[in-house]
DNA sequence: GACATTAAAATACCTCCGGTACGTTGTCAA
DNA sequence: TTGACAACGTACCGGAGGTATTTTAATGTC
């Protein structure tokens, strides 16, 4: 990492938010060969070529950097998911048409984003612990734009949700991040599961699944004709 | 604890089983207090009176521990929930209204159990890693015949919903583990939220919440008059 | 009732984690 | 050229989960 910066200390302002940065891609880099809960500080300070504690000078804590993380994916998943449903919803369709649409645009491209899923689901149990308030609210307004932002989303394509687009959309981060659960049994295990015949019904595949719950629960807050 | 059993080595089956439960009955304390990430083995077997080592005689992990607690707690709510929802929801009256009725029950019956939420919450993130492939696969096993037994119970209130039910009981459960994460704040950061009012979109109370989510998901899988 | 057997228990230890105290040294301004 | 300062590395801490080894309580046997 030395080799790819011209300074060895970050003294200016954006040389630090460089490192800053340099950590998030690093620890991002890691969340795709591994589960969260392997993403630890000391390999991470290791790949990125910084002792412990500096990772620790720019971010608070192991947690703090996979929130920020997660909110990062987050910002990318809306952006990608804008052009998609601009793309893939058509406003002359009659409604029932455009819920499908909507989710199966949602759960294909989820089902891309195996980390995001997983980060979603470590959100409660783990990373908004050992963080401190300041960090986990400014995380929680920022996830809370999100939010907002994806409901206009999801809004425009089906305007008769309403207040309801909001309900939607977080349920389907929560589905998104149980059902990487539920659903996609862990590469180590998969094998092991094939073997048992009698839990096929932990097998369905993550889009499969999620387009099902997504699809429910968009006929669910949809007026009824 | 050696003071109330009669034996300080477990040498017959129903000692080792007076053990295990022991081991199972205090996690299950420290579950009332704190959140799953706190529950550590040095604590736990501190509080049963024994050494470390001996609690791993009887469970292969921690997580094990938690795993097992898991599924007990599921099948006690399952086994409150029969009654409630017998009790609850009556044959005669629309659809629409048993409907309701089998939210609000869902909802209140759930806000009622912390700890299975958080466990719930836990589940995929915590709970399933450093365990063997065995007791995962024992407790999925578990897991998927308590789902059939709750889409029992709820296709008994609303056989309208058919092969729906499971899909729906799947949702309830992924939903209560994700919005004790999403919608109550930890008690350490209460205070500092209900200072930051842009931040009221997470405060919904748990109950309200899964109730709202629940009954739109209802809606969405139930057919149309 | 003394005694060998055996498995349940405790002790001591391991590695790794997240995190901190403190000494070292690049870097820049004077 | 040289301080001064802050970005860095080193060394360490307590505690986590887990293991190897020793101790000892309970039991059957003589």
């Amino acid at each position: 990492m030395l080799a790819t910066v011209t300074f060895q200390r970050a003294r200016t302002e954006e040389q630090r938010e460089i490192r800053r940065r340099a950590i998030l891609d690093e620890a991002s880099a890691m969340l795709d060969e591994m589960p969260v809960a392997a993403v630890s500080l000391n390999e991470l300070s290791r790949r990125v070529g910084l002792a412990k504690p500096n990772v620790l000078r720019y971010f608070e804590s192991r947690e703090a950097v996979l929130l920020e993380l997660l909110d990062r994916f987050l910002g990318e998943w809306l952006a990608e998911l804008a052009g998609e449903l601009a793309a893939g919803v058509h406003d002359d369709r009659p409604m029932a048409e455009r819920a499908t649409a909507v989710a199966g645009i949602l759960s294909r491209s989820l089902s891309r984003r195996v980390v995001l899923c997983d980060l979603f689901g470590a959100q409660g149990s783990v990373l908004e612990h050992n963080v401190s308030v300041e960090v986990v609210a400014r995380y929680k307004r920022g996830s809370l734009a999100r939010l907002t932002t994806m409901s206009g989303l999801v809004g425009r394509c089906l305007p008769e949700l309403g207040e309801n687009a909001t309900l939607f959309c977080l349920q389907t981060m929560v589905m998104a991040g149980a059902l990487s659960a539920y659903s996609t049994p862990p590469p180590s295990l998969r094998a092991a599961y094939e073997a048992e015949p009698d839990l096929a019904g932990f097998h369905m595949e993550l889009g499969d699944s999620l387009r099902l719950a997504l699809t429910a629960t968009l006929l669910g807050v949809l007026p009824r004709d």
